[in-house]
DNA sequence: GTAAAATGTAAAGTAAGGTTTACATTTGGA
DNA sequence: TCCAAATGTAAACCTTACTTTACATTTTAC
């Protein structure tokens, strides 16, 4: 079986959400204790973050994970 | 910085929601496309999914990541 | 009680998430 | 304008998610 998830795109409203909370990258950072870079990676799309991040990111914007990750429509099929 | 995420412990309902509909492991692997081995490792705590894939798994299950993945207490502040 | 279905387990390999260090560019305020 | 803060970028490295194949054990149905 070939792998078909890493073709999925994923969205996310990271950005935005930083900017209701006004935090930086690296107060983003601070807060789930990753590095400014992860947080960067994310932001641009260069990579989705775990699950267990994905939590904790949900969880300081204090809203779900679907709400800033949203899987790319035509991807639900894959 | 050390990487405080691969200790976190996160317990998932995955057989409880596979049992409501009625689903064999094989069933579900089939459903988002991955090994059933895969659904086994999941449910036995022996890895936690990737976003896509936790994305996926909570969508089958109408319902949400939040619902089906829970952190540990002790683990948000990690 | 036996066959089939479902689940458990394991090993080797690949790809993606995340780290560290380091430096370059952009943005904003005095 | 100039300094500092914020953001962008890159490379080398390690860990974990996920694959494939294969076989063993447990459950379920007849």
């Amino acid at each position: 079986m070939l792998n078909l998830i890493k073709d999925c795109v994923v969205k996310n409203t990271l950005k935005v959400e930083r900017a209701k909370k006004n935090l930086t990258q690296a107060d983003l950072a601070k807060l789930i204790m990753v590095s400014r870079q992860t947080i960067h990676a994310i932001e641009s799309g260069k990579y989705v973050p775990s699950t267990v991040l994905a939590l904790k990111i949900a969880h300081i914007f204090e809203t779900t994970i679907e709400e800033v990750f949203e899987l790319e429509e035509s991807d639900w099929s894959k």
